[in-house]
DNA sequence: ATGAAAGCGCTAACAC
DNA sequence: GTGTTAGCGCTTTCAT
């Protein structure tokens, strides 16, 4: 069995509440006494056990983070900088991916709330999620959540997030002034939120604009192979550029549009969204715009910490993080 | 607070043995009065505080998984396979990301012993990592633990991960029977065990067959702009095929060629490793060599766990998992 | 400033 | 079969 707290008391010749309360800074220990503890500690090699102060503080100094997927860079570039923001922090994340299933994240949130963690971060899954009851358990059990990169509209819920509205008029708009107007735009399942706010952002554009209404092409999922599917047989006529919600999708497109014969960007062109790796990868560099994923997980792992540590209020509104319209040659014909 | 085991017991007019021993399936209880049981904790919404039972248990039902880089797919991958795999055995996965510093595992790994994770599994770091001697703490501590992917050679422990070297032997007899002989080779550092071993195939194939000998190009990174930068004014001339220890670099190969004026495969071939989605997002499809990361996991997490239960001993030698040469486009100058 | 002792919620002998 | 009870290792009043 490991050393335990009263091993170190015994051999420092003090009890064991002593060495607690040494440990742990306590202001009213002697100095001295608090020295020769922690070298005696030290030189036992003393680990508290974290099970049981755990249960003796009834905290359990655990933050937890649901995402659909962490083979997705994005979410795990998410999941990166949270670690990141809590390694000093005293607190640990518990990682767990959803698979972009609702009755997942359902089970999840259950684990969660049965492992006490003191705090969530939810990456909604990235489909239709009608009956999200199973988070009031949450409330009930006094847990702050939140949610980051998206959110479900049903729920009067703070998220840390990016502004994927004003991020797609302002590409749209960026395309439109460089001479595109029939654009077409790949995007995922509707009624799933950080999708909808970029169909909104494109039919009101089209709308402002005057431009001619374009069916929006909700594919069922949007990875690479998606969309690379659906451009293998798309209807291109007269479609001067093609707008899709992450740069997998208009690498698919690319490559699909290029065995099809055309040129990216001189026959058509493509723009994707986030400012991934796989933007720069790309044979054609792509158009693009930039979400913050680490400005958004510093944000969310702090205000968590925040809920999870002073009880402090959520905020109802916090202003969604600005996206950048990153500029590169895969819709440079007309630039 | 919420509901604990006295409230079941009292509730179905037990004792909390008897609930404890019921909930946890014990068979010398009667079967009604499990029922009775179940039926109670149920209605009650009964969650036995995790911290309280690994006390108790003296067993903390949990595994912990270290990677490089959690934003590197193949390291994604084996952890949502790691995941996958745990789902249904009662123990949970705490993923931990080293950030390819030896000093970065090695507190993980300190804080992992804090922990009392039952075993561990160890993806190293991609760097040269002379000191490893905090990994014998786990021994002191009991907690067995696994390599994955690669290992540390200077440690006589099991590692579950795929036979590089033969996959790369393979990789350059498929190219040199496409009639490539003039082979160049971008590695990463060396002194890394996982590089080492597709730098000794190099070596020892192009001694085997006779050919002349060319240096390995010892990349700092493994990245895609690593290689980016290196092959923008690397020295091409006379080189047939660009072999690389990456799906990334592959590309970072091609993209920085093509940028050149030299067309893949056409002028010059370029070979990946991995076969990650890399391999066939890329302009022109890789050429690669499959690790079964799926595999990978799985075994590793099998194994672990019959460690942490059982404390069944840990087979010296594990055969390593085959590689699968997958030839694409990228090599089809001469197919 | 330090110690004694009562929990924290659960498990596991051991007794009946 | 079920209950009693003594821990598991730590924190935290409350005395002193």
């Amino acid at each position: 069995m490991r050393v335990k707290i009263e091993d170190v008391a015994r051999r420092a010749g003090v009890s064991t509440a002593t060495v607690s309360l040494a440990l742990n800074g306590n202001a009213k220990i002697n100095a001295q006494t608090r020295d020769r503890i922690e070298a005696v500690a030290k030189e036992l090699g003393y680990r508290p056990n974290p099970y049981a102060k755990r249960l003796a503080m009834r905290k359990s100094r655990q933050i937890g983070l649901i995402v659909p997927d962490i083979e997705n860079i994005y979410y795990s570039a998410l999941a990166q900088h949270a670690l990141n923001e809590l390694l000093t922090s005293g607190y640990a994340l518990t990682i767990s991916t959803s698979m972009n299933s609702p009755q997942m994240e359902r089970r999840i949130v259950s684990d969660m709330i049965g492992n006490c963690v003191e705090g969530l971060l939810i990456a909604p899954v990235e489909k239709p999620n009608g009956d999200v009851s199973y988070l009031d358990r949450l409330d009930g059990a006094g847990i702050p959540y939140l949610f980051v990169t998206s959110r479900y509209p049903q729920l009067e819920r703070p998220s840390v997030m990016c502004d994927l509205y004003a991020g797609m008029k302002q590409l749209l708009a960026t395309l439109h002034a460089h001479g595109y107007r029939r654009m077409a735009m790949l995007s995922g399942s509707s009624d799933v939120y950080c999708f909808d706010l970029r169909d909104n952002a494109y039919r009101d554009f089209l709308r402002e604009q005057g431009l001619e209404e374009r069916r929006i092409e909700h594919l069922n999922g949007v990875r690479y192979d998606d969309s690379y599917r659906f451009v293998q047989h798309m209807d291109v006529e007269g479609v001067e550029a093609i707008v899709c919600v992450n740069d997998m999708m208009a690498l698919g497109a690319i490559n699909a549009l290029s065995e099809r014969g055309l040129r990216v960007p001189e026959d058509i062109a493509v723009a994707g969204f986030d400012d991934s790796i796989f933007s720069r990868v790309s044979p054609v560099a792509l158009t693009t715009v930039r979400q913050d994923v680490h400005g958004m997980a510093v944000r969310a792992a702090k205000w968590i910490l925040d809920l999870a540590r002073d009880g402090a209020e959520a905020e109802e509104s916090l202003r969604p993080i600005p996206c950048e319209v990153i500029v590169r040659r895969s819709t440079g014909r007309l630039a």
